[in-house]
DNA sequence: ACAATGACGGCAG
DNA sequence: TCTGCCGCCATTG
C-alpha cells in the first residue's frame, strides 16, 4: 500500500451522496496529477476489498466509461437513486456535482 | 520475479 | 476543433 492509494481511498469514501468525483481530480488531490489510470486502478481492486463509493467517480466529461455493462448499468441507478440527474447520454453535470473537498 | 494491463487525462499533431 | 498517442505506476496473471 502506497501514500498515494491511502489518498485516493480516502478522498473517495469522503465524496457525500449525490456528488461526484472524476478521476483526474482524485489523482490531483491524491498528489500524482497525472495518475488517473491509478485512480482506476485503485477504484477497481480496492472496491472489492473494501467498501468504497466507486459509483460516485466518473471520467472528466461526466460520463461513465466502465467496460463492465452490469456495474455500469449498477452505477447509473445508484447516482439516480442519490439524486444525480444524469443526460440523455447518461452524464453528469460536473457544474452541478462535482464535489470539492 | 517479470510483463501486461487498466472504470483516464493531457498534450501534440 | 477533433483525433490519437503517450504518460502514469500499482495490481494482476
Amino acid at each position: 500500500m502506497t501514500p498515494f492509494t491511502e489518498n485516493v481511498i480516502k478522498l473517495i469514501k469522503q465524496i457525500p451522496e449525490g456528488r461526484v468525483m472524476t478521476y483526474g481530480q482524485i489523482a490531483r488531490l491524491a498528489g500524482s496529477p497525472r495518475a488517473a489510470r491509478q485512480v482506476v486502478r485503485i477504484l477497481h481492486s480496492m472496491s472489492k476489498k473494501y467498501r468504497l463509493p466507486w459509483h460516485r467517480v466518473v471520467n472528466a466529461e461526466g460520463k461513465i466509461v466502465i467496460k463492465d455493462e452490469a456495474s455500469y448499468h449498477e452505477q447509473i441507478l445508484k447516482l439516480e437513486a442519490e439524486g444525480v440527474a444524469l443526460g440523455s447520454l447518461n452524464e453528469v453535470n460536473l457544474e452541478t456535482y462535482r464535489w470539492l473537498p
